[in-house]
DNA sequence: CATATATATCGTAATAATGTAATATATTGA
DNA sequence: TCAATATATTACATTATTACGATATATATG
């Protein structure tokens, strides 16, 4: 029954802003996207993008892995894609 | 698959800060409860409580009814209560 | 009606989040 | 090495959140 409410709020935070909510979204339908992709798709610029995914990233959201100089970031955990899934309905 | 990323992501804002994940939390745990007991309970002002179950209430996570002088706050849909079960793993 | 109780709202100062241009860093290929 | 590409970081102005005392509102009770 523990619950961690600094942890968990700040995942919960990190998720509730309609852009990150858009991208890790996008990342649970493909498995993995590099960042000049999304900038494509969200139309917004790519320093934007970037921090958003640095708040993502500290939160424990999304993990990236390099391939080339291009990186890939994917949802960290399945609880996530629970959540989200929840929130669905 | 339709997501409100808009809507969606008020929620889980509204979700996303320490002291409002406590009360909701709570109030999943025993089934309503009026804002002095949270007061009492959370050790913090009454207006702040007041202003955090504003912020919930405006986002859709909880609902209240009256009971005499006091309130009775209580989590809005099951959603909310599978979406933080998914958060806890 | 006057008082007590329960809750909400207001005013406001402090802090944090946001968006974006500019700049930095790292990797690849000619 | 030079240029191109991909991404991160910085600087900073704007806007939003936060906390909380003070005040308002509403309801019950003597």
């Amino acid at each position: 029954m523990a619950m961690d409410f600094s942890r968990d709020s700040e995942i919960l935070k990190a998720l509730g802003h309609p852009v990150r909510l858009k991208i890790v979204t996008g990342l649970l339908g493909n498995d993995g996207c590099n960042v000049n992709k999304m900038v494509a798709k969200l139309s917004i610029p790519q320093s934007t993008v970037s921090q958003h995914l640095a708040t993502l990233r500290h939160a424990g959201v999304v993990v990236h892995e390099k391939d080339g100089t291009k990186i890939c970031y994917r949802v960290a955990h399945k609880r996530i894609a629970a959540l989200l899934k929840a929130l669905k309905g």
